[in-house]
DNA sequence: CTCTTGTAGGATGTCATACAAGTTACAGAG
DNA sequence: CTCTGTAACTTGTATGACATCCTACAAGAG
């Protein structure tokens, strides 16, 4: 009979509201000032407590940037601020041993964004390629650091594929699985210059504009990948069924 | 000379630091409440000011919920918490629209994702995605439910897969277009009659074990789609282009 | 006893005020 | 001119009060 009223929203969701469509729309650009808290209060005729809790909530999101002594400033969205709830999305779903997920995500997604960079990239996604693997190449880092930049070839092969997805949804994956990586690193003989040699096999594909044998390095490369990861977990595993007995 | 001295963490950042840490390592599960804002002044040692920015920060990225007189409650993680930032990066980042975008994040994943589901389906797997197509084939549901149960195949196929990360991966893609698909169905004319074809075909590559047809399958049905959204984007910036001229 | 309703208590939401602490600009001393 | 201290901004935190919403429970009506 009667309908259900709405409830009224609370001041700070409405505050945030108004301040991210302003925001969408443009009206501010990103490293645009907004006006002080005290100036913000009177045009929304809200308490500081309410403005600055729907500031809060914007920061959070990544969608304004609040300095102390300085003041608001629209921020430039970041790939971080979307990766970080894939991320946390992911290690809050998956259960305890994912690892071997990891490599199996990885052996679908990779191969055809190598073919796809392959046809798409830049000059600029090359040069960087060429320097990923110089890096790598070169490094006298510990095996994090060999860790680090054998990941960030793989994910700048994901930006040379010039769709703007691509990369936000492997940066999550590859983050899922640092531990693991160094440790092949640490255990694997010569596995960094096995990962060197298919990181060259797989640029040669992508610089050819080669899309098959892009991806065909890069199915390989991948499939020793999961040999080296399940070697480590044998250890692992092996390592803590000793224990267990001690 | 002298090494910078590292700024002081804000008392409510670091708040939010320990109830994240909390809810990431699964001291506290989704659903439990916390206590309440008192309480939790009195752990912190905080006033109600530091703590309740902290929580409206965790609240705006999805971790907990605050209801008004009952309680702050920790949250499931859901498609949609990941979603909301991806689309706002889409917006912010692209001029241009992201629809083919994503069309073509999905001609990546998903041929690989059916070939997979094809060698790993369990029965359970199978019934599902029979009761999918069924469903599709015969709902009288309006366009946006048509969309709803196209959308499910994909996502029980890359359940079908039997690897816990591809799911989650895939359902923010989906969720990322949801008017288009509609419009296509609203638009196109035996949309549903060639869904439900393609469908069909896909099911059988998988239920035969037959991964090079599941897969093959799966690649005509992407293109097939991208020629359905890209005739409705067409149209769209017709229209607009017409009422800018008016 | 069962159902309804009033009420009290606890929860979050908002306000006002005060002070702490970081940042910037500028005037005045040297 | 350069250096420096100060003043005037900014945001961060604390406190106390009250508003509003939710729940549970007791008291009353039938």
């Amino acid at each position: 009979m009667f309908e259900p009223v709405g409830k009224r929203k609370l001041l700070s969701k409405m505050v945030e509201s108004q301040i991210e469509d302003a925001i969408r729309s443009k009206e501010v650009l990103p490293g645009e000032k907004l006006s002080s808290e005290q100036e913000l209060c009177k045009q929304f005729k809200v308490s500081r407590t309410a403005l600055r809790e729907a500031l809060r909530m914007l920061a959070a999101r990544g969608l304004v940037i609040i300095m102390k002594g300085k003041g608001i400033y629209v921020q430039n969205i970041s790939a971080e601020t979307v990766t970080d709830p894939i991320y946390l999305y992911l290690q809050m779903q998956s259960e305890s041993n994912y690892i071997l997920d990891v490599i199996h995500a990885r052996q679908i997604l990779e191969p055809p964004i190598a073919a796809l960079a392959a046809l798409n990239h830049t000059e600029e996604d090359a040069e960087r390629l060429k320097k990923d693997l110089n890096d790598l190449k070169t490094t006298n880092g510990d095996y994090e650091e060999l860790s680090r930049l054998d990941m960030l070839f793989h994910l700048d092969i994901a930006k040379a594929s010039e769709n703007l997805l691509v990369p936000l949804l492997l940066e999550p994956i590859h983050r899922l699985a640092p531990r693991i990586k160094s440790s092949v690193y640490a255990t694997v003989i010569d596995a960094k210059k096995l990962a060197v040699e298919w990181h060259e096999k797989i640029l040669t594909g992508i610089l050819n504009r080669d899309p098959e044998n892009a991806r065909l390095a890069m199915v390989r490369h991948l499939e020793i990948a999961e040999q080296h990861d399940k070697q480590i977990l044998i250890k692992q595993k092996h390592k803590s069924s000793i224990r267990r007995t001690v």
